[in-house]
RNA sequence: GAGGUUGUAGCUCAGUUGGUUAGAGCGCCGGAUUGUGGUUCCGGAGGUCGCGGGUUCGAGACCCGUCUUCCUCCCCA
């Protein structure tokens, strides 16, 4: 067993069948990327260490996977902040480079890097796997791709509404039967915290809240005691976990508890503009659902905050995204406000998965084999493959002449559509056997009505 | 990063308080069927029991370490 291959924890090989219905998800959402205007971009798999650190909090840093050094630059090692026992300054100097964790900051830096060279708003997507060092859990990978949709240079709350459309428009294109897209707006974060007097504590406040549904009102109380927030704090966000009703109502409820902080109305503003204009517009499939509880962890947020939920399935969240009006500021382009989302393909993929919502079709099995006969036989086949080929449909000759048995059950193993029985007889007479292998029926055709009877 | 859990055939799993040669189902290969797959019947191959060490006359089983799996926390897609 010892010398059985492995691959490293948190990854996965695919499978063609696997890969298929991976595609078939990137397709859908490419898709409807394009329809709103976005364009594809692509960015290294690793990034200076630099750029990636301390992006994404103290947390995040420690899920960054760093690529050792290699020939003389280990020598760099900065083995004085060993013996000082001071491990992050001593591993930033084994490690230069690190292995992306998510898409929207190495965006940052492709916008800041190619300002020049772009038009804006600047609308983009990209498609490629990120790596985090987390612990592998369900629906948790260290490798996993992110679809990413976002637009830098614009603060238009319009994008916002597009953003919510594309995840409307993606999900019931994947026959998602029902989810909810989460909204809420970090204003509205940071009025609460203000109208509270710990201004300062927004982050310690977001976080506790945003486990409301998962510990419960008392479990978020204690947190929030845990972390040393006022006792006339927590009595003032108390009146947010009985929030209810629909989203109109729970608006008119925030405006009346945050009417204080001016912050907090700016937020309310934003947000309302979105659920009226999706209200007018409506969903297919989605139901967009203000929740003030919403937090996410990123530190970058700081507009419009969202995250989607499949409805019927356990599964964290399948999307996320936001607003984010300073990104590029860390990398010394102020003042260009983006927005963005981010579609969990591997999620996504589980949650299809155990639904059973992938199409029958889609694991595109090979359409014809010519079953192989002999020598002479085999020289007629591949005059017809070419022909086939020409006219668009995919087809193989089984390379030996084994037992028919065989060669059946290969076209079975392979979701072969129809094969083609091309023998001494048929030859003879300039005609072929077509078999339809879902149906099993045979039909004798010419060489000439070949194509004609397939499809 | 903390705590728990799992690992036996390609897959899903049995395997009693430590005791001969470690089993089943499915899958795979061959045959029944020399021009017919997905059903049936018969036969066969396949395992250093995750890995390393220890206890023992004897370890798949007990102990330690390690890797892996899944789960809770943390965090997140």
């Amino acid at each position: 067993m010892s010398q059985k291959p492995a691959i490293p924890k948190g990854t996965r090989d695919f499978l063609p069948s696997d890969v298929f219905k991976r595609n078939y998800i990137f397709d859908k959402i490419k898709s409807v990327f394009k329809l709103y205007g976005f364009a594809p971009i692509e960015t290294p798999s690793f990034e200076l260490s630099g750029t990636l650190l301390g992006k994404y909090g103290e947390e995040g840093d420690r899920l960054i996977f760093r690529i050792l050094n290699s020939g003389e630059k280990m020598k760099k090692a900065d083995v004085q902040a060993l013996q000082e026992e001071n491990l992050p300054r001593f591993a930033n100097s084994l490690a230069e480079k690190a292995l992306r964790y998510d898409l929207t900051v190495p965006f940052a830096r492709f916008v800041v890097q190619h300002q020049n060279e772009l038009s804006f708003p600047f609308k983009r997507y990209q498609i490629q796997p990120v790596w985090r060092a987390d612990r592998p859990q369900h629906g948790r990978y260290q490798e996993f791709y992110q679809c990413d949709a976002d637009v830098v240079g614009s603060d238009s709350l319009l994008y916002e509404i597009e953003l919510v459309q594309i995840f409307d428009a993606v999900l019931t294109k994947l026959n998602l039967p029902g989810f909810t897209i989460k909204i809420n707006n970090r204003k509205i974060l940071s009025g609460i915290a203000e109208m509270s007097g710990e201004s300062d504590r927004i982050v310690d406040i977001t976080v506790a809240i945003d486990k409301l549904d998962k510990i419960g009102e008392e479990g978020v109380i204690n947190e929030l005691r845990n972390k040393s927030i006022s006792e006339i704090a927590i009595e003032k966000i108390k009146p947010l976990f009985q929030l209810q009703g629909t989203n109109a109502e729970r608006i008119q409820l925030m405006k009346i508890l945050l009417k204080e902080s001016e912050i907090g109305m700016k937020g309310i503003e934003e947000l309302e503009f979105v659920l009226n204009a999706i209200h007018n517009l409506g969903l297919e499939r989605g139901e967009l659902e203000f929740d003030v509880t919403l937090a996410r962890g990123l530190n970058y947020y700081t507009g419009a905050i969202f995250e989607v939920k499949a409805h019927d399935v356990k599964m964290g969240s399948i999307c996320g995204g936001g607003r984010y009006d300073d990104l590029t500021g860390l990398f010394g382009l102020k003042g260009l406000s983006g927005v963005g989302i981010s579609f969990g393909a591997d999620r996504i993929y589980d949650v299809l998965n155990e639904l059973n919502l992938f199409p029958a079709d889609v694991t595109g099995g090979l359409s014809v084999l010519f079953v192989n006969f002999g020598e002479k036989e085999v020289t007629k086949c591949l005059e017809l493959a070419a022909e086939l080929r020409k006219s668009g449909i995919d087809c193989e000759i089984y390379p030996s002449t084994a037992k028919l048995q065989k060669q059946m059950k290969y076209a079975n193993d392979r979701g072969v559509k129809y094969t083609i029985l091309l023998g001494e007889n048929e030859l003879a007479s300039q005609t072929v056997i077509l078999k339809d292998m879902i149906s099993g029926i045979q039909t004798q055709v010419s060489f000439t009505d070949l194509i004609g009877n397939i499809k």
